[in-house]
DNA sequence: ATGGCGCGCGCAGCGCGA
């Protein structure tokens, strides 16, 4: 039986819904992790993901920031934030589904690398490692899915020049990403042949999508019981298309179990 | 070229995202 997992930055679910179960009766994944639903939690639309045939668990605030994961089979073991990183903004939810702990990060953004935004990015990325190192070690069959905000390689990124030493593709950012792939966890993405020039995130302006100016930021990381058993991983950039897309597109990956 | 688009909030125009 296949599991499937996925992740989506679907940039407010109160505007995303439709776009959200169209996609989910489409691609009909076991267990996503969203962020950016910018929902409270008592306006969260359970029901009519209930209706599509998932339960929601959820972690939100009003404008910014929140998670939540949607799964066919029950949650358990529901998580939210990092213990050991209080913080104001909701971007951490974890769960146990089945025999599988999924984990769903909004990292965040960091706005520029002069900016006190990107200090708290990088002290964020570095509880991220402690936390990451610690659920590893509780749960095996772990995945670590969301909006990273951080393009890992020159490759994941339209424009290296242009974008060489600014946030989202800074090394000490790289270096988070790095050091989270030394405890264990693979890209899921990267154990696959893949396109070139394969992003999941586009701007709005400047007619980025069409021209595929884009970075890779969004990402499926896997600990090494469950990259072994993933047949495959792709980003659908057909979700960027037509009217009112989210400005990322999923990423979705196949488990054999 | 620091805008450009889209969102939330809330009713004008700003903060934020990436």
């Amino acid at each position: 039986m296949p599991l499937k997992l996925a992740t989506w930055n679907v940039n407010s679910l109160n505007v995303r819904l439709p776009r959200l179960l169209d996609w989910l009766a489409t691609n009909q994944p076991d267990i996503i992790g969203l962020q950016e639903t910018k929902l409270e939690d008592a306006r969260f639309p359970a029901m009519e993901v209930a209706a599509a045939g998932y339960q929601a668990n959820f972690y939100g605030q009003r404008t910014y920031n929140g998670v939540a994961i949607l799964s066919r089979l029950p949650a358990t073991d529901v998580s939210p934030d990092m213990p050991e990183f209080p913080d104001d903004h909701k971007r951490v939810l974890a769960a146990t589904i089945g025999d599988i702990r999924f984990v769903c990060f909004y990292v965040p953004n960091g706005q520029s690398v002069t900016s006190d935004k990107y200090q708290y990015k990088l002290r964020w990325l570095s509880a991220a490692t402690d936390y990451v190192r610690n659920e590893l070690g509780r749960f095996p069959r772990l995945a670590v899915v969301g909006d990273m905000n951080i393009a890992p390689e020159d490759r994941d990124v339209h424009d290296p020049d242009l974008w060489h030493g600014q946030v989202l593709c800074t090394d000490a950012e790289r270096e988070a990403f790095r050091a989270w792939l030394g405890l264990g966890l693979k890209d899921a993405f990267r154990l696959f042949d893949q396109p070139e020039k394969a992003f999941s995130w586009w701007d709005y302006r400047q007619l980025a999508f069409p021209k595929n100016h884009g970075l890779r930021i969004d990402h499926i990381l896997l600990s090494p019981a469950l990259a072994a058993s993933c047949a495959s991983c792709r980003i659908d950039r057909q979700a960027r298309k037509g009217e009112k897309p989210s400005d990322h597109a999923p990423v979705i990956a196949e488990l054999s179990v």
